[in-house]
DNA sequence: TCCAGAGATGAATCCACCC
DNA sequence: GGGGTGGATTCATCTCTGG
């Protein structure tokens, strides 16, 4: 059997078909023991595609993937490594099988894949992962390191520098005979962790073909990365829509596919003719390029009980609770930015979303601006808020302009001795 | 056996000791045998020998395990949880262990830890995760939930609107006759995910303290909010230096801790008595590097211009800026303290510090406190501020009063139609 | 008591619409 | 028009309800 090649059928079967010691890396993505059925149809109606998770037993499902994975094994080169896609309901019970046939010194790692995903309210932790076995055939095999930035907390300099050991054996930065610290060598960066954070498939992504249980390519392609090189054949023996082939293709590495149901192998085949493939923004920008707020408001919205809205121009946040009905907008003003030029954009953005109730936090007080505590729009059914600082800063003022009249000596060095001010604030 | 109580002995003499349905929660990082495992395995290059050993010692582990499992069920109340934390090396056996005794439907979450570590790449990924099972003891359970920030990538201000779906199975947002929109309900924020990202002890506390298996108080704080309210009881079979009893006893929960070590349990015990002053300060200054301020604290203080204060009992932070030659402390009141309290910490803490001017920002509101929106304490050159929250909830609560009294009609279908409210403030 | 179906759900891409 | 803003869309889910 050569490479590039979609094949209908039992993969058991079609596992026979493949020499031994001729593959490089093997993912799957088995039926996970859900014991149901999966169903579901494409966007615009035209196909429905679906495949079986029932079983009789663990033990019936046990031994359906122990004849497999066997298998896989023995078309796996010496060098090859598989990685094995679980979720929840299956994963110690598979892993116990790769522990059978790989043996436990060949588990490379436990990968997780975690994401973010739209939820609902449940009496458990919102479940966000789900696991990926790397097994090796054996103790040599093949592995790229993958370097990934150094995290924003890092100390670069600590890394840049030259470290050396000194007399009592602590760790010290090196430096030249001019006490100049000495730059280490260029690090590459910090190598790959276990825990990968790969957004889901969105909904609403292009990549979408309609088939249950698709994977992200983004996953595939860090996957193959790790395991393979050009030219390097990659097996994927539940390959579904195809995702695993289209990545590999896209990669350069030849690819067999395998699957029982006729639809998913005619998917993946019109997948690989034009591979269509989401770049996550979210990825590539990273989540603080949703973030649109200065660091003052996020902080200030943060020791608020509010939800931080990042998309809209005149709110910031919404307060977890409803006033008659309707729902509390938030604004805090910006540093550039008038008292008025921040009511009218709150204003005008709340108007659109029906809340009734507007609160405002003032930041800064211009000179055309009137002090005063705290007051309500009684037209706009605005609610005034200074901020913290705003009112400390009223206050010192005040007092300050008391001490200086009254003549008081404020500071003393003994604190025995506190002298008491007396002052009426407004 | 009465709650609050360190135990040193074999955890399967003292469960023995404790009622049955008497705990809510247990928290155990058991110890795995990798040692022994490991030096066999180097011993014998047999590969069949040292496979079958190993299992023989996987055996006797389970078994060991299992004795005491079993023990922690009966303990354990009706609506009682256990959390199990693995090591990589047995986590599958646990949880085929937990399977057994607690039924696969009663797992309720497998927990990922993942933290950023340190590490020279070797051929691997970088492992940076640990699992923790969560378990129920029946299908009635205690389970708090906590909700986090909506991700920053969600329309957040879009979703707050009412969908239903429409007659070809899509979701559309709901209008009324009139093709206005309908809001939605109150929205709590996202559920906290299965995947926490907690910082491990940073090198140097754990070179200082000497546990390498501590745990950050972090993890176990979170532990006890899903799974306790205050006064329950929770139990560490296996509790080391005692973090789990000292995140308890600060959450207000009873405890008892077992260990084998009587030295475990001695810094324990000193940890427990005094958990601040304790003169071998070593033990907490790994909890100390993570824990100072509780998230609120921290998150309004940072929305201030202030220098923020780690260790001192009183006073949160510092002022930029001086009043009439002299710092001006600032503390922020915790959620579990009185207005009263935090006064007087504040006060003392400032006397010493010789502070003049002292700003308390009120956090919440009892019963016994009173009213007004920032008040002077002249006999003390006090400052009290209400935070943020306080200050909108209170207007809110006016709000609904008057408009409850005026009977007047707020929630409006038609934006167009706003009715203002006329109303004063005091 | 169980089972099927509907409703709620937030993430994040896609895309219509706006200057 | 093109670059940006913000609204529409939909899911290897989960709870709840009704029969």
């Amino acid at each position: 059997m050569t490479a590039n090649g979609l094949h209908c059928g039992d993969c058991l079967d079609v596992l026979k078909e493949i020499d031994s010691n001729s593959i490089d890396l093997i993912y799957l993505d088995p039926p996970f023991f859900k014991q149901k059925v999966y169903k579901q149809k494409t966007r615009d109606n035209s196909e429905e595609y679906s495949f079986s998770d029932k079983w009789k037993d663990v033990n019936d499902y046990y031994l359906f993937m122990k004849k497999r994975i066997l298998e896989c094994k023995r078309v796996l080169k010496e060098s090859g490594c598989i990685f094995l896609h679980c979720d929840q309901s299956a994963k110690h019970h598979l892993q116990l099988l790769l522990e059978e046939v790989f043996g436990s010194s060949n588990l490379r790692n436990e990968i997780i894949w975690k994401y973010r995903r739209w939820s609902n309210s449940k009496k458990t932790l919102l479940n966000s992962h789900q696991t990926i076995y790397f097994y090796s055939k054996s103790e040599i095999y093949k592995f790229n390191t993958i370097y990934t930035q150094y995290s924003a907390s890092t100390n670069l300099d600590q890394i840049l520098q030259d470290r050396a050991r000194n007399e009592n054996g602590k760790c010290v930065y090196r430096t030249d005979d001019d006490g100049n610290v000495i730059l280490g060598k260029e690090k590459k960066g910090v190598p790959l962790s276990d825990v990968w954070d790969i957004p889901y498939l969105n909904p609403k992504a292009k990549e979408r073909t309609g088939y249950p249980t698709q994977k992200p390519i983004l996953l595939l392609d860090r996957i193959i990365d790790i395991a393979t090189d050009e030219g390097d054949v990659v097996l994927d023996p539940f390959c579904g829509s195809g995702t695993t082939l289209v990545a590999a293709q896209l990669k350069n590495r030849k690819w067999i596919g395998i699957d029982v149901s006729e639809k998913a192998i005619e998917l993946a085949k019109s997948r690989l003719d034009n591979p269509i493939k989401t770049e996550s923004n979210l990825l590539i920008l990273g989540e603080d390029a949703y973030k649109t707020k200065d660091e003052y408001t996020e902080n200030l919205l943060n020791s608020l009980n509010v939800h931080i809205v990042q998309r809209n121009k005149g709110i910031d946040g919404f307060l977890d609770r409803l006033f008659l009905g309707s729902h509390i907008s938030i604004r805090v003003q910006k540093p550039d930015e008038s008292f008025e030029k921040a009511k009218r954009l709150l204003l005008s953005a709340s108007n659109k979303k029906n809340c009734q109730l507007k609160i405002l936090i003032v930041t800064h007080i211009g000179n055309e601006d009137s002090y005063s505590p705290t007051n309500v729009d009684l037209e706009n059914n605005l609610l005034v808020i200074n901020s913290h600082d705003v009112e400390i800063n009223r206050y010192i003022e005040q007092l300050s302009e008391i001490s200086k009249t009254d003549n008081i000596e404020m500071y003393h060095t003994n604190s025995n001795n506190t002298k008491n001010y007396q002052t009426h604030l407004q």
